[in-house]
DNA sequence: AGATAATATATCATATTTGGTATAACGTGA
DNA sequence: TCACGTTATACCAAATATGATATATTATCT
């Protein structure tokens, strides 16, 4: 007979678990619909709201749940004043469950990829700027090895990217990891740091001085994202520390095209992100009226990284994407 | 209602995924002994052989088979000579399924440790070295945060230990990754070196020169482990580097207590690891009729490292064990 | 105490599953 | 061509599952 390969080693040396006959969950059957309904009950604290979710009556939910706890032999939930809380092996199941069942939609996503033959789809969100440094070149690569891969893009905030993620609506995100969230849930790799500059219309008083300062600001119109922002802030931070006073004349906006508009219409100056401002500069649009003005100080804001969520799985399409991000960020690194 | 709070957070935000209803296996009627089946399938190559491992008959499992190729749309297998083998979409689901039911094993675990009240249990493997001078003190700090914690290790070369690690019998290992396996396989943390001395027995005349060099040793008896191991190599290599004839006069065994009987009843000399031979001539026992002797070169073999099978689930006793091996590991390193 | 929201249980009908045995079909080697 | 090893299919019986409706029970709030 030839030989079974696994991808265990270099030269096929075959490798066996057990199959499984030991489980207890398995012997006692346990069944997927099981790991559907105690994931839902998490979701809505509610039987017949889970019931709703899963298109089945609320007698029924209710029975599948008790069945689990004769297959679990402990007790999963309990009730509380308005529908139920999962216990400590509840939750502790409702984790496992939420895992296999995103393993098994990325099986059905990984089957459904190679039957069409086509390249697969990726799921990734990132914060504007490497959305544009990184991702645009590594998509242009990619759809070179994998004709036909359909790539969904979303791009957003952090706090945004970061809660899709746990959701499993993204196979990895490229941004950074909010406080809130606890970082232990997820794995990243810092890739670049969100670098912003100013910039100003084409003819620009300003733009006469060569490199300007911070003292040559003093006083001068301004455009804004709303107060709070991370790049405001980090603006603000600069003025601050240098004993400057902060601007006055502020437009405020979180729209980057009224923000390229404003700029050049007006004498205003706007802090975006650099490689915003080096992909807006460049077109042959009334954007193209822009440029960066050369400043003696640096704006930094907070590093990105490229993010998975813990012990996700991750289709092969997207692995692949996320390699040729993490070899581009290198490249940039490296010049 | 009370609110259903994830780990998600460290403010309890609420975060959903859907309730898997697209997912095309499971809507197509996929069930978790379909995923056994496949797993079987890979492993033994063989319909009949493959239904006698799951106590059930071979047109059984023929038909189990033929049902998962009408729920995933697609060829899982096609017949060779002697058996089956399967095809890309085939391995592809077996790789997922096997990942499935590991987690569903550590379910089954995890809700029997919380059931039990016990401190739960744990399957790890190490070379020697490291057994002694990390394992013991961790599993006797972790044996006070969990009392009645079960703790299974199995001492062994790395090789094997590499292999009961990708058959999920540990969950984890520390040892070296053999140069035959692919390391993608694993994830590692270097904790230590493997670094080796010499032993003689007590009254050696090479003791009473202080410290010795390599031409010292030149002429003298030895006790090695067989040709071709890790440890022999290393010393072979030290001489052949230094440009010293190698030993002539050797006794082989891989037998620890026999190099350390010969040692002390011989002038011979033997390379044993460092860990080792601290814990060997610590002993009141016969052994303790050896010690180590002072030399001025190192003998370092290859880093250790604590071990994982990448994105394998491991249960929280398992993890709080891990987490304080590597806690010792770097104390002793800070030392 | 009564109303309300939600869960638990009983019962039923129907469909599905699950295993077996028997045997046909296939692929290979001599 | 035949024998052998292995898979595929047909058919059957029994068990199980699965959803529903009806209604009992529980917990909370007013």
């Amino acid at each position: 007979m030839e030989k079974i390969y696994n991808d265990y080693s270099r030269d096929g040396i075959e490798i066996h678990t057990d199959n499984f006959r030991d489980d207890s969950l398995l012997r006692a059957g346990l069944k997927l619909n099981h790991l559907r309904m105690i994931v839902t009950i998490e979701d809505h604290g509610q039987i017949s709201a889970a019931a709703e979710a899963l298109n089945i009556s609320q007698p029924a939910a209710s029975r599948m749940l008790s069945e689990m706890e004769s297959i679990a032999k402990t007790a999963l939930y309990e009730r509380i004043a308005r529908g139920v809380v999962l216990t400590p092996f509840g939750s502790a199941l409702a984790k496992r469950a939420r895992k296999i069942l995103l393993e098994l939609r990325e099986a059905s996503r990984e089957i459904a990829e190679l039957r069409t033959g086509k390249g697969g789809s990726v799921y990734l969100g990132a914060v504007t700027a490497p959305a544009i440094s990184l991702v645009v070149p590594a998509i242009r690569q990619v759809t070179q090895t994998y004709p036909g891969i359909e790539i969904n893009i979303q791009v957003e905030t952090s706090n945004i990217l970061a809660r899709e993620l746990l959701a499993a609506r993204h196979d990895f995100i490229i941004c950074r990891i909010p406080d809130e969230l606890n970082p232990r849930l997820f794995t990243a790799h810092e890739i670049g740091v969100e670098k912003a500059c100013l910039i100003v219309r084409n003819g620009h008083p300003l733009l006469e001085k060569g490199v300007v300062g911070l003292h040559d600001l003093i006083g001068r119109d301004w455009v804004f994202q709303p107060p709070g922002t991370l790049l405001r802030r980090k603006v603000e931070d600069i003025f601050i520390s240098a004993g400057v006073p902060l601007p006055e004349n502020i437009v405020n906006t979180s729209s980057l095209l009224l923000t390229v508009a404003v700029v050049c219409k007006t004498d205003a100056i706007a802090p975006i992100a650099l490689d915003m401002a080096e992909f807006v500069c460049g077109q042959s649009s009334n954007a193209g009226e822009a440029c960066i003005l050369p400043i003696d100080f640096e704006i930094s804001v907070k590093p990105y990284s490229l993010i998975t969520a813990r012990e996700r799985a991750m289709p092969p399409s997207a692995s692949l994407l996320y390699d040729m991000i993490l070899e581009q960020s290198r490249s940039l690194a490296a010049t």
